[in-house]
Order: structure tokens, then sequence, then C-alpha cells
RNA sequence: GGCGCCGUACCCAAGUGGUAAGGGAGCAGUCUGCAAAACUGCGAUGCAGCGGUUCGAACCCGCUCGGCGCCUCCA
């Protein structure tokens, strides 16, 4: 059964989606304006996981994630380059499916983009002012908070509590200084679309309230997003939803901790912040494997609390994530068992399994499941020294694969952590670095056949010499007992 | 001013009342022509500090110290 942290209620509670066989859920995505840095590839794999661990638990999800393409934030950036808003928005989408892919998060079930949901948002704001939650004044719309009794439920403040703190000019037109724009009336040369009320664009919050209610209902099962968006955006959401349905919104609020940089919030506006595709741009292993380390590492925390960034973190969680890929080449090998083995790994894989679930099931404990994986990596390892059949090692690889693929993790084939010669021509590398290997795969079966050779002969200065040049190429050689050798780049 | 989070070994990190998971790094050993991997062993008598509650506390309560977040766009 699985329990998560409910920031509504502020505990964990038992999830049990509104239909017993499907669950919706709805993520705050990005604002594109500009490249994604590493805080926002946490809160994406956070609810991959989530949404793939639902799956693994026999769900189907219907899980939605929203684009904001329409933002000052967008129109700034697009006078800066001299471009279209259209021209910002599609470049920095595509960035980001670019970045996801690469972070191995699966597309969700629907990407809705603001833009596309005007005539949703427009409704929803006229139905607010029809109930009295809204008004209008000179062509924007406001929500008006002190009209929502429930207003500061989700994020624990009261509103006298909120005006205290206000660090923001307060606009005279509004009633309250928290009411918050549903409608902005547009300035020249800004996005505009037709309004009851005037041209104009949504307001910051509205349009995940549009855009979830449309692909989900009035009520679904979970939202989630950063603990940044507490407040005001979702407590916003809520106001604005509740208000307009007069139901019941989202059921699970669920929120991600920080990615620090010296314990520090990485943001924009400290400038300690490092984008996606800036780490694998600078990564000295290959594409594949920088996608899995950064995913092993934001995994290796617990989702709720904070997670500080550094190239230490990242070598540590490649270091973890080696030994795993040694056991998965030595798995890939044919081998002798026996009944006794057999039995010692089903008996492993089953309570794996059964701590693994225990872990996840505990508001996603990643740390946890993670834990259990190498318990099990360390198990088989000593299975692997008593001797285990070709099929076992079969039936292990496939047990990492399953239970990987909640988390995401051990689908590759093969751990090739030098950039091999072929994307090292693409990407910058630092030349400090070590040398991409221009050896084809079977230039090493041969040379690693002639070492063989030199072996047997006893010709081991020769032998040496072999493992020494692959070596300077980042191709390391490991001797099995019976005298070939197994290799990695 | 209000709301909230965190402080566990060299580093990362679980554990929230029953006597400190796991990983990385390190050291020693086994195996090996060498090496790598793997395996074995070592490693916090203590969980920021001080008090208190309890048969029993890293976990509960109080105070203190230190770090951070939100209240403004922000994953």
């Amino acid at each position: 059964m699985l329990k998560l942290f409910n920031t509504l209620t502020g505990r964990q509670e038992v999830f049990e989606p509104i239909e017993p066989q499907n669950v919706r859920m709805y993520v705050c995505g990005v604002t594109v304006y500009d490249y994604c840095h590493i805080g926002h590839a946490r809160s994406a794999l956070v609810f991959d996981v989530l949404r793939r661990y639902l799956e693994y638990s026999d769900y189907a999800v219907t899980f939605v994630k929203n684009f904001t393409d329409v933002d000052d934030k967008i129109i700034k950036r697009a006078n800066e380059q001299g471009v279209s808003c259209d021209a910002v928005t599609a470049k920095y989408i595509q960035a980001y499916h670019e970045d996801m892919g690469k972070l191995g998060i699966r597309a969700p079930t629907e990407e809705p983009k603001a833009t596309e949901h005007i005539a949703d948002i427009v409704r929803l704001t006229e139905r607010l002012i029809t109930k009295g939650f809204a008004y209008v004044v000179d062509g924007d719309v406001y929500f008006e908070v002190s009209k929502y009794p429930d207003y500061g439920r989700l994020s624990k403040r009261r509103l006298e509590d909120l005006q205290a703190g206000a660090r923001v000019d307060v606009d005279e037109r509004k009633h309250h200084p928290m009411d918050f724009a549903l409608w902005k009336s547009s300035k020249p040369g800004e996005p505009a679309w037709e309004s009851p009320w005037g041209p104009g664009r949504p307001g910051w919050h509205i349009e995940c309230s549009a855009m979830s209610i449309r692909h989900l209902g009035d009520t679904f099962d979970i939202h989630g997003g950063g603990m940044d968006l507490i407040f005001p955006h979702h407590e916003n959401e809520i106001a604005q939803s509740c208000g307009a349905t007069g139901k019941e919104f989202a059921r699970y609020w669920v929120h991600n901790g920080f990615v620090q940089i010296n314990k520090e919030k990485m943001s924009k506006s400290l400038g300690n912040f490092f984008t996606i595709r800036e780490i694998f741009e600078k990564s000295e292993w290959s594409e594949a494997v920088t996608g899995e380390v950064l995913r092993y590492f934001l995994l290796s925390t617990h989702y709720h609390g904070p997670l500080d960034f550094s190239d230490q973190a990242l070598k540590e969680a490649k270091n973890a994530l080696n030994g795993f890929y040694d056991l998965f080449a030595r798995l890939g090998e044919t081998g002798q068992g026996s009944p006794e083995t057999d039995y010692s790994l089903q008996f492993s894989i089953g309570f794996t399994q059964e701590m693994f679930r225990k872990g996840m099931n505990d508001d996603l404990n990643t740390s946890v499941a993670l834990a259990e994986l190498q318990q099990l990596k360390s198990s088989i390892n000593k299975l692997l020294g008593q001797g285990l059949s070709t099929e076992a090692r079969r039936v292990a690889r496939e047990e990492f694969r399953s239970l990987g693929n909640c988390l995401g993790l051990f689908q590759l084939d093969r751990w090739q952590f030098v950039v091999p010669v072929s994307e090292s021509l693409l990407v910058n590398i630092d030349e400090t670095t070590a040398v991409p290997s221009t050896l084809t795969d079977t230039d090493i079966e041969l040379l690693l056949e002639e070492r063989k050779k030199a072996r047997s002969q006893k010709d081991f200065q020769r032998a040496d010499e072999i493992r020494k040049s692959l070596a300077n190429q980042g191709i390391i050689i490991e001797d099995k007992p019976d005298g070939t050798a197994r290799w990695k780049r």
C-alpha cells in the first residue's frame, strides 16, 4: 500500500485513487523561456518515478504535464532576442524534450500548452466572476482572496500573516493586496487574445486550473511540483478551481525538495545553477552513462529533502553504478549452477522485491529502494562465486531490469563510460580528460586474441603491453579464470 | 514579523521509541603471472549541544548553537 506525504494535510496518507485502477496525475511543468537546470530535472524525475512505480503497482496512469508558454519572462526574452514569443517557446520546448530524453524521463500522457487552452481559461474566469470570486478592473480580472474562506489551507498561511511580510508594491486597484490576476489586459506588442474584458492574456495561475480540469476532470488524484510552487501558485490554483467548480480539486499534493549548491538553493537569481545540457556537455562519460548517473544521484536522497549537487556526488553515483554494471557483465556470461544456488537466488530476489516495495511504498523512499538493490547485487556476487547457471543469470539480470525500471535504472545493455569516437566528435571535450578511443570493437577483440596467445605462451611482457596500450585509450581488461577476458570502455 | 525545513562516521544517506540499513572513499587480507572485479575483515558505545519524560530515545518534550527555505517569478 503506497503512502504519500500530502502537503494539504501535512501528513503521510495511504494513497487511494478515485477510480480503483486508474490514477490521474497533474504536474506543473516549466515556463519555456530558458534551458532547464538540475532542479527542473529533479522535479521531472521524481514524478516520472512516481508514475513508473504506480504503473509497476498495476495502475493505469493518466499523466499530464503542462508547458507555460505565455508569460512575462517569455515576452521579455523574445524582446531581448528580437524574435517572436512563439520562436522562444518552440526553441525551449524542443530543448526540454531533448534534455528529458537524455535523462530517460518518459513522455507524459498529455503535454498541454497554455496557449492552446485560452478558451478554457476564459470560460473558467467567467465562471469565477459569475460566482462572485473575481472582479474586473480596466480589462484585468482579479481573483478576490477574501471571498475564498479556505485561502491559505495548502501553504498553512493566514491572510493576515501574508500581508505582514508582503514585499511587493500594492496595486491600488486591487481589493486586497493578495488578490491575483486571472486575466491581464495586454500592452501593445504583447501576445493577446480576445476576451469579454478586451484583448489580453491569462494570469499566472489560471492556466494550470484550466488545463488540469480539461484533461483530468474537476477532481483528480495527484498534483505535483516543486516546493516553491506551494505558495502562491498551488494555493491559487486551489482557490480558482474549487471556487469555480465547487468541488474538491486535487486530493494528494506532492512536492519535491530543492537541488542545492553548497547548501544554498539553486536558482537563477543566485546564478548558481547548472543546466542539464551543460552537465552533459562537460561530462567525460558517454551520454547514456551521464543520464543514468544523474538519475542515480537524484534518487539517492528522499524526494522531499534538499539535495546538494557537486562533482564529487556525481562521481560517487557513477562508482556505485559501476558495481551494478560489472555484475551485469558477469550475468551475461554462461555458467554452471546447482539447485542450491538457484534456490538461493530465488529467495534473494523474492526478499528484494518485498523490501523494495516496502521502501517505495513508504512515500517513495528511493534511498531504501536503492539500498535493497545494492544488497541483491552483493548476494548475487556471492552466488556467482559458488556458480550460477546461464538461466539463473538471465533471471537475475531481468530482475534488475524490472525493479530498475521503476527508477529508470539498469536498462543499458552495456556500460560504456568512455565517450566513443562518433559521439566525441559532436561534443566539446575538455582536453585534459581521457583521450577517446578510436578503436572499434573488432580492433579490441583482435588485440585481446593476440594477448590471449601471448599469455598462453607466458609472454607476459607482450600481454602487459597490450593491456597498457588499451588502458591508455580508456579500455579496461578483466581476465577471467578460463583464460579469456572481458573488457569495457 | 509570520510559516516551515535541516544538523546521523572522511563523504553521501536510511532509520522517527527497543538498542545505528546501504553506498562511495580508505586500510588489511583472499584470489590472480600482473591487474581488474569479486569476496572477507576493520571503521559512529554513538546520531549538533545541554536538560527532561521513559524500563528503554538518534527518534518524544524544552532550551541552546549552527545551516537553509518560503512569505516576490522560481522545480
